[in-house]
DNA sequence: CGCCAGCTTGACGAGCTTCAAGGGTTGTGG
DNA sequence: CCACAACCCTTGAAGCTCGTCAAGCTGGCG
């Protein structure tokens, strides 16, 4: 009957996954990451909250833990995941989308900065080289991103989509030091998967439960292990070309 | 047995459209377009021609005259259509994607104009701020319809694919002055909107027997009629919120 | 200990794909 | 002018993938 109480965390989270992410675009140096862990913004919100919405005027935010997701919610109920936002990335940057295409909602407690500074000085030219174009290679890789979603729910089949799909996001934990041995922590309930794949959340069960009895990936207790990221990576490579 | 040979068009095609096209992001002054007119380097392709492909360097061009579409091609043959292109849209701006994410094709026989002085000025700060902001805007309205894309594919039926497609294109053709009377030409096979909605072309053909039945469009000969367009927009309204 | 969100399973049916074959239209060559 | 080829559209039949409904289970948290 009471509400869910949310108890904030008292301290910052590590800062290093997140500069670990934007470092994998651009390598930075030491000033460069003194600059970002200067920014002093601070705001940690609960699963649930609606971070940005896609329009102007909106403060962009860099998410420093937790995941996030960009989506859209459809009149009749029916949501459509875009994309996940993991740490170092960017929410409501004014680079793109427009009033109602999306919404930024954070999936588990998250921590974000005001990344307002780094967006002025970029515009003024004031940010430094490899931040200015960390920044454009963020929105770049995040197209790239967009497009696989839609090749993945335009012609891949459901097994395809959640392969393709789990390999994403563990190559993107691997770049923020957040996997190890196969085996990354994995907040995401099946229902969000489901609205991520284009699925309903029963299928997807069936998917996972059928991933599990091949020996391929374990998703259990929060946690995700690829048992076998060979074969996986070939049933996943059905994808770019040309 | 012979090659179907082509035989190119000897003049420039009217770019009355595509100026329509770019006036409606920002309107444009008579100096904007006398700059664009100005573009010299015309090129003339056939349909099924690879306009470009999605990495750097690649000289960016400005379509005038035909259809074309941003594709990727999977390892086994199947197909899936990001978006389609028509006139006034550019092609192969370096803003967004990267090797292999996708590839610019025509579907028509297709007039372009090489757009690389565009995007010179643009970086130089040279461009008229319209025409620099008409290309922003231009990107951002494409990250839309690649958002919109998605939720077809993922949250909608085949019926609700066709009709929110259907609505889409009619008012780009609108917006280029390619459409009255609820009428416009329709150069897409089956096939080709079977590649964009993740369907199969019998399916569509079904759907499509199903809408003209049922007096909402008709497509035949290369041109399609909205018969009821506000009923169709109810059903493509399952779109945005939030 | 009890509650609730999330996971699991079965049964059933709809939506869509696949395979196969036929028909219309357009353009090319004899 | 006709024949033919290529391409596209159309239709039927059969079956698989996936969604829906419904119910029970499990684990974590207050």
């Amino acid at each position: 009957m009471t509400a869910p109480r949310y108890r904030p965390p008292t301290r910052r989270a590590d800062m290093a996954p997140a500069l670990a992410r934007l470092s994998s675009l651009i390598p930075l140096k030491t000033e460069d990451e003194v600059y970002l862990r200067g920014l002093d913004d601070w705001r940690a919100d609960p699963p649930g909250v609606e971070l940005a919405r896609n329009q102007r005027p909106t403060t962009p935010r860099l998410l420093i833990d937790g995941w996030a997701a960009r989506v859209r919610i459809l009149e009749d109920g029916r949501r459509q995941i875009f994309n996940f936002i993991l740490p170092g990335e960017f929410i409501g940057l004014p680079l793109r989308g427009r009033p109602g295409a999306c919404v930024a909602l954070s999936l588990t407690p998250v921590q974000t900065l005001d990344a307002a500074p780094v967006w002025k000085a970029l515009l003024d030219g004031r940010l430094s080289p490899r931040l200015s174009q960390a920044v454009q290679l963020a929105a770049a890789v995040e197209d790239v991103w967009l497009m696989d979603q839609v090749v993945r729910l335009g012609r891949h089949s459901a097994y395809e989509r959640i392969c393709h799909l789990v390999m994403e996001l563990y190559q993107r934990a691997a770049a923020i030091g957040a996997a190890s041995g196969n085996r990354m922590a994995f907040p995401l309930t099946q229902e969000v998967l489901a609205d991520a794949t284009g699925l309903s959340v029963v299928h997807v069960n069936r998917v996972l439960q059928q991933l599990r009895g091949e020996g391929l990936v374990e998703i259990a207790h929060g946690h995700l292990t690829l048992m076998q990221p060979d074969a996986l990576a070939v049933i996943a490579r059905c994808s770019a070309r040309s």
